[in-house]
DNA sequence: CGGTACGTTTCTATAAACGTACCGGTGCTATAGT
């Protein structure tokens, strides 16, 4: 491949701090940005230098700006996925209002003379942004355009969707890095407030990134109070759920599993004379963006809703985020939880616990597989040596064009097919019957459903930790906090204790240390290799590749000579 | 996996107990019909 000359490789061995004064300039004079962050420059920098960057920071400190400065830099227009087109509208906005380039949107809630306007206002250089979805991405007809652009910069926002959905939902979430490929490969930038290890894994393998510069500010939220309030009965749980949400500081958004329980929670509040909408999927367009709105404006005080609201709400006041149910993974869990406080004061999150409540994660993580399906696709592929296209295998098999996308997805990482440059036509890889190619990619589906089981224990692990629930949360994302945080209510029941007992034990008492750390390699004799994620005084987190988390007893670890360093 | 709604059973009930079926989240896009 390539480059065009004044490539940002090419330009960046002009002299880092003549960069570094040419951003500030930038965000200075088109964006009115007076300084920027340690981390900001960081990140754009290496973008400049024409390295792949991996953002993970709060929402609220200025991701955007990481591709917004360095496109006026580079030249050239920046191609940016995002997953809602109400997000998409929000930022075409935000830049329409500033003295920063313009930006325009390709998607299918838009009449077909306003896309033209778009793309002809970026090949005339009038708009550098251009947003688009996943689903737009995998068609030839925008690809070809965008090509023709010559974008500088592909940009993935709110990146950890493509680890949550990529896999099921929106699979074209999983075509991206054959995307950027195609668009002539211009340095990649995920973008995402957080992503665990494994997600982190998945958006470099999806995007395809290389060699990924990895840019991280402190996941912690110091001022989001955490707790949790567990119930072995279901009514006695929506009692306490109702008279808390009811009594809280507002504004405040209240988490529920089902639409249904968003309804009746919102319901129930108003009854108490609070100002409360529900929000779910199933509620038309428009009323759901007048609840938005509201909610962004003062009213609705209190939004009771199911995780599809969230996205795109940088409200900096929000008091509270409480969860009347278990959500399917601390990653969501802390996604929605840091919605509340982004203006620095103190915010509450407090989870209403039953372990019953599980069991509904586990039902909508739980994801069927087509075995016939897989089998049909690689016969139809190996009786054939050119490469196919999507469309086709769809029709050949007999598939709908989403299930196709999903199935071709776990084959594609079962190695069975590749996936060819262009209109990414498939073709499959010689060695392996169909059959044998089925059963590979089933193991890879039985590795992803161990992998989602594992983090819906991990949500149990939060809930039911008995030690500071920060640091668990923290570990989780791969951070340490040396000492218990004191703002959960963990840390506050001991403090209780240990002031009632007027004795409180030395953080500095010599304690029983495990002979592993965080980030440690290890190998388990029958879970394979791993990583080391939390470490208590008599048990270990490990997050092993085939298997997901797994809490271990260090005693029976080491019993047992189960964990070798690796 | 667990809750709920509804049907069936039972020492023929204006009642209780048991069994079964069904439901449950997230968004894009294309397309048919007003």
């Amino acid at each position: 491949m390539t480059r065009r000359t004044g490539s940002p490789k090419a330009r960046a061995d002009a002299g880092g701090d003549d960069r570094i004064a040419e951003l500030r300039r930038v965000a200075r004079e088109r964006f009115g940005w007076s300084e920027l962050a340690p981390e900001q420059t960081e990140a754009m920098r290496a973008l400049l230098d024409g390295r792949d960057v991996l953002v993970v920071m709060p929402t609220g400190s200025g991701k955007s700006a990481i591709y917004q400065v360095p496109t006026v830099v580079l030249g050239g227009p920046a191609v940016v996925v995002s997953p809602l087109i109400a997000l998409q509208r929000d930022q075409v906005t935000g830049l329409r209002e500033s003295a920063a380039p313009d930006a325009v949107a390709v998607n299918s809630a838009q009449p077909e003379s306003a896309t033209d306007r778009g793309w002809r206002a970026v090949r005339e250089g009038d708009a550098e942004y251009l947003f688009l979805s996943p689903e737009q991405l995998a068609k030839d007809s925008v690809l070809k355009r965008l090509r023709e652009l010559g974008p500088s910069l592909f940009v993935v926002d709110e990146a950890h969707c493509v680890s949550a959905w990529g896999h099921d939902f929106r699979p074209d979430y999983l075509g991206l890095g054959e995307v950027a490929e195609r668009l002539g490969r211009p340095p990649v930038l995920a973008l995402t407030a957080t992503a665990a290890a494994p997600v982190r894994a998945d958006i470099v393998e999806a995007l395809h990134m290389r060699d990924a510069h990895v840019v991280t500010a402190g996941t912690d939220r110091p001022n989001i109070h955490l707790a949790v309030r567990t119930f072995t009965d279901d009514a006695a749980k929506r009692e306490a759920v109702s008279r808390w949400s009811a009594g809280a500081s507002t504004p405040g958004i209240l988490y529920t599993a089902t639409r249904k329980d968003a309804e009746t929670h919102a319901a129930r509040l108003r009854q108490d004379g609070v100002d409360a909408e529900a929000y779910h999927a199933g509620m038309k367009a428009a009323e759901r963006r007048r609840i938005h709105d509201g909610f962004m404006a003062g009213s609705p005080a209190v939004v009771v809703a199911t995780s599809a609201f969230g996205m795109g709400i940088d409200k900096p006041d929000v008091r509270f985020a409480a969860h009347a149910s278990v959500p399917e993974s601390l990653d969501s869990y802390y996604q929605e939880i840091g919605r509340a406080g982004r203006d620095g004061e103190p915010a509450d999150a407090v989870l209403f616990y039953r372990p019953e409540d599980l069991g509904l994660q586990k039902f909508l993580t739980a994801r069927s597989l087509d075995l016939d399906g897989l089998r049909r696709i690689m016969t139809t592929l190996l009786g054939r040596d050119a490469p196919h296209s999507r469309s086709r295998v769809a029709r050949q098999c007999d598939l709908s064009r989403r299930k196709t996308a999903d199935l071709l997805n776990l084959l594609e990482e079962a190695g069975a097919v590749t996936v060819e440059g262009r209109h990414r036509a498939v073709r499959a890889l010689p060695g392996r019957t169909a059959n044998e190619a089925a059963e590979r990619a089933e193991e890879v589906f039985e590795r992803q459903r161990r992998m989602d089981r594992s983090r819906i224990e991990m949500m149990r692990g939060y809930a039911e930790t008995p030690s500071c629930r920060r640091q668990f949360l923290l570990g989780y994302f791969g951070e340490q906090l040396d000492e218990p945080c004191g703002r959960c209510d963990v840390c506050e029941r001991d403090d209780d204790r240990h002031a009632g007992a007027g004795q409180r034990e030395s953080s500095t008492a010599p304690r029983h240390r495990a002979p592993y750390e965080p980030n440690d390699r290890v190998r388990h004799t029958e879970w394979g290799t791993g990583m080391v994620m939390r470490v208590e005084e008599d048990r270990l987190v490990v997050l092993f590749e085939q298997v997901g988390y797994k809490t271990l007893s260090v005693a029976a670890v080491q019993e047992g000579d189960l964990l070798a360093g690796a």
